[in-house]
DNA sequence: GAACTCTTGTAAACACCGTTCACTGAAACC
DNA sequence: GGTTTCAGTGAACGGTGTTTACAAGAGTTC
């Protein structure tokens, strides 16, 4: 079974220790508190050693935004999976529910994945659960058609890349669509709803509401009533 | 005039060159680079030299986001006064133009001050011309009335709360709003329009889109014609 | 003007950081 | 068995925040 050699598993091991001890630290102290010392500290080895494993400390940071997508994108899943209505609103409110909650629980790593001036994340790290479930929504027919008249020219090009993005996508899953369902009029408005959801998570990830919110989940509810309602979604239908 | 000693006046100096100098090295290098020792040598002095005038760095850290809200507050206030069509609705349009515009001229500092999870900023820092603008459009009555209902009960407190601190900001002016005009279900629509605005400038200055936005601008401007229009506000009168 | 205090700076030190380099010892290979 | 590969060490370099003891000038008081 095992064809890796000894020396390979317990480099794996190793790796793996690094990581959990890399992540630990940064939910326990913030960003700055991942140190190649304290996480040498934590195995009980010394840093430069992890110099056999990572070229710079920057280079394992970047490895711990790649984990926290990888994690949050399996919370996703997990949250979008415990839904057994079948129904795809209900579905995507599970996963843009899921994702404010994880947001709020691990508010050091939402800030380092989503809110660090860095090199732009690999899209198939973070963005699958929603690229795959936005997908779904529209390729289930279920969202009102939107014109393409409605979004300006100068975004088409775009959109289309997107839309690309999209049907392949869905396509991973054995979905197969057409253009015409998954047009760009639907496309504008499912980043239309990323931005959205964004906004209000991150502002309340950050605090940054313009005055301080004593409860604020039915202000999301709410906001995802009225987003759903915008996109056109009619969810009484089952997928 | 000048009632300050001859060693006040220095002291101020010397406080205003630190500052200068933290902004700078945010600007030029990031986060990470704003250092005592950093700023110290940019003044020809002692890193320890710096204790006579902050508790800590981290003290500086946030005497610098103050800095920072404080200068965006102008640029914003500058634009706005740019506007001399005298129409509320070209006003709101310029004020989230130049929020847009001074976010992405300053990445490091709109990440510093909207995306750290640090303590709630003084509302009356970056929130003023927000504040400001948001109650002058809506005591402008050129908004659609949004009836309370609409906005769920639980959230009637947090936002009779933010009523008060709308109509303060708004009195200041000497202008007078009654309760009826500046109803919760106008508030609570401004909120959403914040959620929306700052969703998607943060998105645009971390390059979080899910796909890449070559031309970010008249996705900007679509998506505040069409938050404008959510609103509620029409945009053919003259306040 | 002398004596005194208050303020602003320095230099040295401590513990921590990322990173490099020469080196060790054990595992893997032939 | 000899050789190579490689994870890990220890020392070092220059950087960091922070504390401490100390110097020297400005302002004040007698």
């Amino acid at each position: 079974m095992t064809e890796a050699t000894r020396r390979e598993r317990l480099r794996a091991e190793t790796e793996r220790e690094i990581r959990q001890a890399a992540r630990a630290l940064l939910v326990e102290s913030g960003r700055d508190a991942v140190t190649l010392r304290a996480i040498a500290r934590k195995l009980g080895i010394t840093a430069p050693a992890l110099y056999r494993y990572y070229d710079s400390h920057d280079a394992l940071l970047r490895q711990l935004c790649d984990d926290i997508c990888a994690d949050m994108a399996a919370a996703l899943y997990a949250d979008l999976a415990a839904d057994t209505s079948g129904q795809v609103g209900c579905q995507v409110r599970a996963v843009c529910h899921a994702f404010r909650r994880w947001a709020l629980a691990h508010p050091q790593e939402f800030a380092l994945v989503f809110a660090s001036p860095r090199d732009p994340l690999g899209a198939d790290q973070f963005g699958s659960v929603f690229l795959q479930l936005a997908g779904r929504l529209i390729a289930s027919n279920l969202v009102a058609n939107h014109a393409d008249d409605d979004v300006p020219e100068v975004l088409h090009e775009d959109l289309a890349r997107f839309q690309q993005v999209l049907m392949d996508a869905v396509s991973v899953h054995g979905v197969v669509v057409e253009d015409s369902v998954l047009n760009l009029g639907k496309i504008y408005h499912v980043v239309q709803s990323w931005v959205r959801l964004y906004g209000h998570v991150a502002l309340e990830v950050f605090g940054r509401f313009p005055f301080a919110v004593s409860n604020p989940e039915p202000m999301f509810d709410s906001m995802l009533d009225q987003m759903l309602t915008d996109i056109g979604f009619q969810d009484t239908q089952v997928s």
